[in-house]
DNA sequence: TGTATCGAATACACTGATGTATCCCAGAGA
DNA sequence: TCTCTGGGATACATCAGTGTATTCGATACA
């Protein structure tokens, strides 16, 4: 009886098997999202390529939007992870080559590479800017991820600047924010110049700059 | 006879009504494309909301997105049109009120207004970027403008900067690209920030960061 | 006033996507 | 081995959008 009362409960407790489902589609609507854009994409063509039929997304999701609003939760979710664990890894380097003015730049410039690693989510996250731009519900969240990631990268950054005897000129929030809008935008255009081939040729032109910007933002401490 | 050969040619010359029509049509297209995006967005909807119906349409573009090459092109044009007089506008003033340090910046973010005027435009021409980085033909077009623009401002603005006894630290093209980059995040962050209103409360955070910003970029001259 | 022409409106046939009701199978548990 | 349930597959009904062939109406010109 009591386990009669137990199962009434309608036992959405996330099975494994539906777990893996749920990626799967996720996996194979980053890839569609990012070839075709949101709106454009068919349920079909993500259930195909993800090897399912539209019968087991409807079973899943209810709608193409709510599959696209968890795949972005779930990058969000990685990246900021990410981030945490990457700057761990590259702090202890610099025990060993203390970090100078000469190499500060490269140094932001790897931090930034730890969010925007590839291509597809450079496209991906402007798909999600511009829904945004639309809709009040989605600016909010959206508007969280992105404080919330500039404010523990703008700690990082600003720990960085002072150990090698530097600060912003500018608030560090807003010096920080031109970086990362800086790195952003060279990605972006490294996406439209390279658009035929399909390579990641990223981070060039970010390497090339920011460690000038870096460096006119910021002046000597005291 | 003659004028029968004359009229043998297939008169594609554009009367004057044609045109009217092509133009209510990209003016409606502007509003629908900017409210539900470019692939969202349906014939009808334009034609409805042009006064037309969808053969008036196919009388004049072949596809939507050829009318949405046609608005774009426009509206590309009468922006660098508005630059090249706004310039001409705010010069003379100057003379009375020479320009110094303290206004630089005012003066730059007065440049960079004559471009993103509206709300609807920054979100049209972000379609637009997403489109050209899944499509090279497009990526070509849009970089070309793009430059263009940047080109022409950086020309106006490295004039101003001299004329203080200031230069900028970096290269002026890399410089101004940033203040571009800058002052469009702050725009699109207000679009985020004031969805629920539509009004057009654009400038006022790039009012408050770009002068600080220029002036950390730059320095004074010899 | 009549007519010829240009361009917008209408109607229709066709495609492709969506959502859902139903079916069926594999695997867990006794 | 049998059964039962969770969950993916199938099939169908619906609908919206597209493009085109055709019709209609207004304006220019004689």
């Amino acid at each position: 009886m009591p386990s009669e009362i137990a199962t009434v409960e309608p036992a959405q407790i996330e099975s494994a098997r539906r777990r893996k489902t749920r990626d799967r589609l996720m996996d194979a609507a980053y890839e569609v999202f990012a070839e075709t854009g949101v709106p454009a994409a068919s349920v079909e063509m993500i259930t195909e390529r993800a090897g399912f039929t539209r019968g087991a997304f409807y079973s899943n999701f209810d709608t193409k939007e709510e599959l696209f609003f968890a795949l972005a939760e779930r990058e969000n979710r990685i990246r900021l992870e990410r981030l945490q664990e990457g700057v761990d890894a590259i702090l202890p380097e610099l025990d060993q080559a203390p970090l100078t003015e000469a190499t500060l730049g490269d140094v932001v410039a790897r931090f930034l590479e730890l969010q925007s690693d590839d291509q597809r989510w450079c496209i991906v996250q402007s798909e999600f800017k511009l829904l945004a731009m639309r809709n009040p519900a989605v600016a909010a969240s959206y508007l969280a991820y992105q404080r919330g990631f500039l404010a523990q990268l703008a700690d990082r950054i600003d720990d960085a600047v002072r150990s090698v005897g530097l600060r912003f000129t500018l608030e560090p929030i807003t010096a920080i924010g031109i970086i990362v809008n800086v790195y952003e935008s060279a990605l972006q255009e490294a996406i439209l110049e390279g658009s035929d081939s399909d390579s990641i040729s990223a981070p060039p032109m970010a390497r090339a700059t920011l460690p000038a910007l870096v460096s006119s933002l910021t002046e000597p401490l005291g």
